[in-house]
DNA sequence: CTGACAGGTAGGAAAAATCCTACGTATAGT
DNA sequence: ACTATACGTAGGATTTTTCCTACCTGTCAG
């Protein structure tokens, strides 16, 4: 079984968590960090903070360097394409929605805005 | 605490099992569709892809209304725009990769030393 | 070489997700 | 009213995730 494993799979999979979410905002909003610089900012003891960087790593969200006796860790922003991709034909209905068809979502109704700025 | 829980929580969570994208994927290109028409495609007992259904409908991205003794269950691909949302600041970190400029990031990193006096 | 520091790995407990069978409820058809 | 259909929910077993405490390796400073 297993025949195949889509690349969002593991994608998916190391974003469903809000920590591993954090740690790439981070690392995009601070660039590269060693792994205490980040392991401070969340209240986990760091081996388990590690398995976290271990999911990254392995969905290819995150890159790791050595310099000295550290690691420092690194975006990869790359992968992300994948999630986009895998978005993109959901668009439409969204828009489709908002040009004010069927009207009964309004959810939050206030992200009229989130599209004026695409590719 | 608790303070708050973020919309792409849930989000990210019910996007997590291949399961459910399959599910969206499903509802995207056959549209709205009865519990039994969706479950048939997996091998799953029924009661089991209820469950399913019930953490896309707690994450807003599926609505059910009744028709006769069936509910039909649609897209709602509002609460992706989320999504989108979130993917939106790292659209710049893949267009800098493509263009080969790495560097940029510990340009703004400014972080290379902080691991110099961490507790 | 020795000690201190950075960080990965191992093994296991606890929590959560996933799946099952059994049962409950609402509607349609007779 | 009675039965079959279409689902949801309850309770529980199993698997997976998450987190912990050791423990190990590699590197820098002296």
């Amino acid at each position: 079984m297993a025949v195949i494993d889509p690349p969002e799979d593991r994608i998916f999979a190391a974003l469903a968590s809000p920590v591993r979410r954090e740690v790439l905002r981070l690392l995009r909003e601070e660039g590269a960090q060693p792994v205490l610089g980040l392991a401070g900012r969340f209240d986990m003891a760091r081996p388990s903070f590690s398995e976290h960087l271990r999911v990254l790593r392995e969905a290819g969200l995150v890159s790791e360097r050595k310099v000295g006796r550290q690691r420092l860790y690194q975006l990869e922003a790359g992968p992300l394409t994948h999630l986009r991709e895998w978005l993109t034909p959901y668009e439409r209905f969204w828009r489709e929605k908002l040009t004010g068809l069927r009207d009964l979502l309004d959810d939050m109704g206030d992200t009229l805005d989130t599209d004026r700025e695409n590719t």
